[in-house]
RNA sequence: GGGCGAAUGGCGGAAUUGGUAUACGCGGCGGACUUAAAAUCCGCUGGUCUAAACAACCUUGUGGGUUCAAGUCCCACUUCGCCCACCA
């Protein structure tokens, strides 16, 4: 008998797969396509690993089950050559990569060949390769050609020793890879001009592609992770001024006598009784209009510096516009409190202006056209304008607000405060002009709670933040420089690495928008510079990161976030007679100093701490309490009051009485100095007292809400409140639900340039291009006159050109610079001199539209054609054990870039996508050259096991997502089951070969003759059926280990039935036929050989799927198992087709099943059909 | 810290989605063939109890729950893995 030799059968039908080209993939063919491949492969020295194996072999499976289906499969091949290994590789030796590649790439052939994978190698690409590039290089040109590229200034590793950028990977240990030894330096930072793909762009419609992939979850949510999307705002931060210099007043006053009298002076002597200086020149009383006379008159008697305020009131506001137009240098701020605009003055309806004229301030026929860019050049901080007293104006200032709002917007966001109001307009002007008083920078946050934007008690900015250095005070300058210093050194990683968080103080401050407190600014390397805008508002009560900081630099914590409870209709909600109401309250844990404490008692429902709501008339928090305490329970002598525990919040509802309360309530601790109780008329009769030890306290309080303080006020509250619950210290904002003052502040702030909603994403714009020789050239020339240009379509590629040194030039740029006659060109544009772009191309695009190229190998016209591109795309099938996330995202970019360019139907590349494990030695570390604990797959083919049996265990060892350790017993084990196969296998065709042929042909052939002769061989036919059912099903998942187990299943019944003989000729044949085309997938060149000896003459490889047929997958009887009280005990054997009564009448007859129901009554019988039954007795 | 997932014999793993837990393979034990070994073939192989078998009971990380019935669903906890990570 012919014995199983892999070393024999394997490089044979290889090469008759090779003569006979069975793996070419007819791209045009009418047959439904298949497109199957696994991730790129980046050659090296080594050749290939036990996880190339594993992951082609993925691949190949699927591209030869499709095949065998009858698909036209195409399984491509081809090399990632470009990077850094190589070039590493030729600047240490000498050894061109062109070479390097040359040499290494023909040994892979012999290997992916020795594995029997099923690539079409007439379609075969390397990245290296010109032919490749110029469509790499194109992608960059098109890219630039949309406006999808831009240049940009990054901090990266220099190594002054080489006066060049390096990798990541080049950086070992803080030190440059080729000057590593103990006196050389340690790298540093520098900003270098970077290359740009604005990959952001796509960045929400990627997103919203995501989910509906079909991906594992994990992949798609690691590609949403990635992209990273988050809803919040950027808030606009004032600085605010340097407390050294005040600012002084001038005042110039209206023409009515009721202002004049009135606010003038009032405004005057409220500025001058804070110690600010103030003019008020008296102007000569012309009537209108506004005269050179007055401007003349206030430049004369009054002294203008950087600091002064100019306010000018109702027509004074025109003098004030002109006298700011003819000084040399700017003011601080400007104020116009209810200037006269010109609709009013017209006695025209505002409505009906010609919406398309700029908005003016207009006095009488003194037309004042502005020019509104030199009002705000000339206006250090701020313009107000202030509707005060006269409330009828509040239309028009609406009017022109947007407007002015509209035409200032683009620079000047900040700088537009609009008040109005009437009675605390003085009060409110001042503060217009002191609180928001700024310097003409601003800083941007972004946060996503900007309803905590109360609590923001210091703003935090990266390092690297712009502003840093121009803010810093002397005093701090030397400690932030050291600072910034010693975070550039740091790599990211080890930033993170030490958790404890470290910042410098810059000496300045900001105003908080919302309350115009002053705001100290810090900087932190906690606060990262590539995200949102580089600045933080930090809320210590309300994030973890920020209140560790906090805690560390004994900065404030406000809380302004109340968690809070909800009562609903069902339970008792606290009440004390007020329906449908929003106050803040007080509430006193009372304690005699000794451990017992003090509950009030209204009834059994309701027993809570003493406390209530703060009145009007009470003048803070304490006196409120005092009051309460005094008024509930009659104590009036406290030795002493503290805060006992944060805010906490309630909102009670009850539907049926319309009762909706929302209350917010600080808990103090109050301790008794006497426990006699001063006044025994205590409010309403109704309040009771009692005292509990500290233990029964939680066990007595009725209210949820005091149970909560409580607990805090025992355990301490460690945690930082960051969810949602309800505003607290946030002025009118106090009892809104945060997620709705999330909303409301923003677009509070929004109206007055200070805020807006943002949208922010983690993932940044691609950076495509490395200061290195290995890649291929960013195809652009520099021209000193007519700056960058793109190399002119026609002359792509630009050729990499042949070098012998490859180390980085010395001045920053790649080995390139020193090509000269590359290097040397003319201009496209002008024809004068310039010089070509040294910088190549990322590989991550080399790899991002490989599979397209796949498609049309050989186009010397187009990176790829549309129409073999529409019929092949997306991949069907792609996996790899790496790159989950920034290759697949790079990838989905590049195609839906080519989808809007209309050059493909489809905006996703891989249709499916399987992350599978990695292999790795046997106690679960990773393979590695240096342990020398490799598995070398071709040294498992040569010992004689095969590529087979090595492929199929790889795939049956574990499911394919998961990590699999390498068992040394695994490929045995599976060359045992391969050769049982082909033992079976063997043995039937000898027995065919012993039998009378004619008779062979007749039981082969007809079926009549077969039942004749009871050759029908049922049970062959019921034992491979529903194999073929589940592989077939198996695959179409990638669920391989089960296929392959089912097949070995089917192998031992098989086993056990050839014991009755083969003379079921036809039913063996069958059956071993679709086990060589079942196992084909695994081990193509053993299923090719049985298939052949089993008579076939086509190749296994295309169109030899085996169909399951219906009437074979049941079986005549079935086991039922038959439980009482849901425990096994026993099965029945019954005819398939028995109904419910006769299956429940078989096991009440069966013998174990009555000695368990005996004595007992069946009070239900539970029928699955075809599974079970189940006896519930008593 | 966040997200996702997992936990089943000595080991890798299966379980049709709530219906006979431990398929298939490895390892181990026994037997056949052989002078012998390898290879091959045929059995057995979760635990307690037992010389063995029957029977009984227990068993899917731990503890509860839902259900006639739970590896599978729910709650709490423990441990582990992976990915992301000071993302505001």
């Amino acid at each position: 008998m012919k014995r199983y030799n892999p070393k024999e059968i394997e490089p044979k039908w290889q090469q008759i797969w090779d003569e006979q080209q069975t793996y070419h993939a007819d791209l045009a063919s009418d047959k439904p396509k298949y497109f199957a491949m696994s991730m790129f492969n980046y050659p090296s020295g080594h050749g290939i690993h036990i996880g190339h194996a594993m992951n082609y072999t993925i691949s190949d499976v699927m591209a030869r089950f499709k095949r065998q289906q009858g698909y036209e499969s195409y399984h491509p091949v081809g090399w990632d050559a470009f990077g850094l290994p190589a070039e590493n590789y030729a600047i240490k030796t000498g050894v061109s990569p062109q070479e390097s590649m040359a040499s290494i790439i023909p040994g892979y052939h012999a290997q992916y060949k020795a594995m029997g994978w099923s690539n079409d190698w007439s379609k075969e690409i390397a990245t290296c390769d010109p032919e490749y590039y110029k469509w790499t290089q194109w992608i960059f040109w098109k890219m630039y050609e949309q406006g999808m590229v831009y240049q940009d200034e990054r901090l990266q590793w220099w190594c002054t020793k080489c006066q060049t950028v390096l990798s990541n990977e080049q950086v070992i240990d803080g030190k440059c890879w080729r000057h590593d030894a103990a006196d050389d330096p340690e790298v540093g930072k520098k900003a270098v001009k970077q290359w740009f793909f604005r990959i952001t762009d796509y960045a929400n419609e990627m997103l919203e592609a995501t989910h509906d992939l079909d991906w594992s979850e994990a992949v798609k949510t690691a590609q949403i992770n990635w992209i990273g999307k988050s809803e919040g705002a950027e808030v606009t931060f004032a600085l605010a001024n340097d407390h050294e210099s005040r600012p002084n007043f001038v005042i110039l006053h209206g023409f009515t006598g009721h202002a004049n009298a009135h606010f003038i002076p009032r405004l005057k002597s409220d500025l001058e009784s804070r110690g600010y200086q103030v003019q008020a020149p008296q102007m000569p009383n012309t009537d209108n209009p506004v005269e050179a006379e007055q401007v003349n008159y206030v430049l004369e008697n009054c002294t203008f510096d950087k600091d002064t305020v100019l306010i000018g009131h109702s027509l004074g506001g025109a003098v004030a516009i002109k006298v700011l137009e003819k000084l040399d240098h700017p003011i601080e701020s400007l104020v116009l409190v209810a200037p006269v605009v010109e609709p009013a003055f017209r006695g025209e309806n505002y409505k009906n202006e010609n919406p398309n004229r700029p908005p003016r301030l207009f006095v009488d026929t003194f037309d004042i056209s502005y020019d509104y860019d030199q009002i705000v050049a000339k206006t250090k901080s701020r313009i107000v304008l202030s509707d005060a007293m006269e409330v009828k104006r509040k239309p028009y200032l609406d009017y022109l607000a947007p407007k002015i709002d509209a035409a200032l917007h683009e620079t000047t966001a900040a700088k537009i405060h609009f008040t109005s109001g009437n009675e605390p307009f003085i009060l409110e002007v001042l503060d217009s002009c002191l609180l928001t008083r700024a310097s003409d920078k601003n800083i941007t946050v972004f946060t996503t709670r900007p309803d905590t934007l109360y609590g923001a008690t210091f703003l935090v900015l990266a390092p690297e933040h712009e502003l840093v250095r121009s803010i810093t005070t002397d005093e701090q300058r030397s400690e932030i420089e050291a600072y910034i210093t010693e975070a550039e050194k740091k790599s990211e990683v080890e930033r993170q690495e030490s958790k404890d968080k470290t910042g410098v103080f810059t000496g300045a401050y900001a105003v908080n928008p919302v309350n115009n407190q002053n705001i100290p600014i810090w900087i932190a390397d906690y606060v990262l510079t590539g995200y949102g805008t580089g600045a933080i508002m930090a809320v210590p009560a309300h994030d973890e990161r920020d209140n560790e900081f906090a805690q560390k630099f004994d900065l404030p914590i406000t809380q302004v976030i109340a968690p809070y409870i909800v009562y609903d209709d069902e339970e008792f909600a606290p009440r004390d007679g007020l329906d449908n109401l929003k106050r803040r309250t007080v509430d006193a844990i009372i304690t005699d100093g000794n451990n017992n404490y003090l509950l009030e008692t209204e009834d059994e429902k309701n027993v809570h701490f003493v406390g209530g709501g703060v009145d009007k008339t009470d003048a803070d928090d304490i006196a409120a309490l005092r009051r309460e305490i005094a008024e509930e329970v009659g104590f009036t002598n406290i030795a002493s009051i503290k805060m006992a525990a944060p805010y906490n919040a309630a909102h009670a509802y009850r539907k049926t009485k319309n009762v909706n309360q929302v209350t917010w309530g600080q808990f103090y601790e109050v301790t008794l100095g006497s426990l006699a109780q001063e006044r025994s008329e205590i409010e309403d009769g109704k309040h009771s007292i009692m005292w509990v030890t500290k233990e029964e306290v939680a066990a007595k309080l009725t209210w949820k809400g005091h149970a909560t303080a409580w607990n805090h006020y025992i355990n301490g509250s460690s945690e930082v409140f960051h969810q949602e619950g309800l505003m607290v210290n946030s002025g009118e904002y106090d009892g809104m639900e945060s997620a709705k003052a999330r909303e409301q502040i923003v677009q509070d702030l929004e109206g007055k340039g200070l805020a807006k909603f943002v949208t922010n994403f983690r993932i940044r714009d691609w950076s495509v291009a490395r200061q290195r020789y290995w890649g291929a050239p960013v195809p652009i020339i520099n021209c000193p006159v007519d700056g960058q240009v793109l190399v002119p379509e026609q002359d792509l590629p630009v050729v990499l050109p042949e070098l012998k040194d490859f180390a980085p030039s010395g001045d920053g740029r790649s080995a390139l610079a020193r090509a000269t006659d590359w290097l040397k060109v003319d201009c496209p544009k002008c024809g004068g001199p310039a010089e070509r772009e040294t910088d190549t191309l990322d590989t991550y695009i080399c790899s991002s539209w490989y599979f397209l190229r796949y498609l049309d190998p050989h186009n010397s016209q187009a990176a790829f054609g549309s129409n073999v591109a529409n019929k092949w795309m997306p991949v069907d099938f792609y996996n790899g054990g790496d790159h989950a996330t920034a290759h697949m995202i790079y990838a989905r970019f590049v195609t839906r870039f080519f989808h809007k360019l209309g050059l493909l139907a489809e905006p996703e590349p891989f249709k499916k996508f399987l992350f599978n494990g990695k292999v790795t030695a046997s106690d679960g570390t990773m393979f590695s050259k240096s342990k020398g604990n490799g598995v070398d797959p071709l040294e498992i083919i040569g010992q004689g096991y095969g590529a087979d049996a090595l492929r199929t265990y790889l795939m049956f060892a574990a499911p394919l997502e998961l990590w699999m350790r390498w068992d040394a017993q695994g490929v045995p084990g599976t060359y045992r089951f391969l050769n049982r196969v082909w033992n079976l296998t063997q043995e039937f065709c000898e027995f065919l070969q012993g039998q009378d042929s004619s008779f062979v042909a007749k039981a082969m052939k007809d079926k009549e003759s077969r039942e004749q002769d009871g050759l029908q061989g049922v049970e062959v036919l019921q034992a491979v059926h529903p194999v073929i059912r589940k592989v077939t099903s198996d695959l179409e998942q990638q669920k391989y280990n089960t296929a392959i187990a089912s097949m070995m299943e089917l192998t031992n019944t098989l086993y056990t039935l050839k014991k009755n003989g083969f003379t079921n000729m036809f039913a063996w044949q069958f059956a071993l036929e679709s086990l060589a085309a079942m196992i084909a997938p695994f081990a193509p060149h053993t299923a090719d050989e049985l298939w052949h000896d089993l008579g076939r003459t086509t190749s296994v490889q295309r169109d030899s799927w085996p169909l399951f047929d219906e009437q074979y997958l049941a079986r005549d009887t079935i086991t039922l198992a038959v439980q009482v009280n849901g425990k096994l005990r026993g099965t029945i054997e019954v005819p398939a087709d028995t109904d419910q009564p006769a299956s429940v009448e078989a096991a009440k007859q069966n013998d174990k099943i009555v000695a368990y129901l005996d004595g007992h009554e069946i009070i239900k019988t539970i029928f699955v059909p075809g599974k079970l039954i189940n006896f519930v007795v008593r």
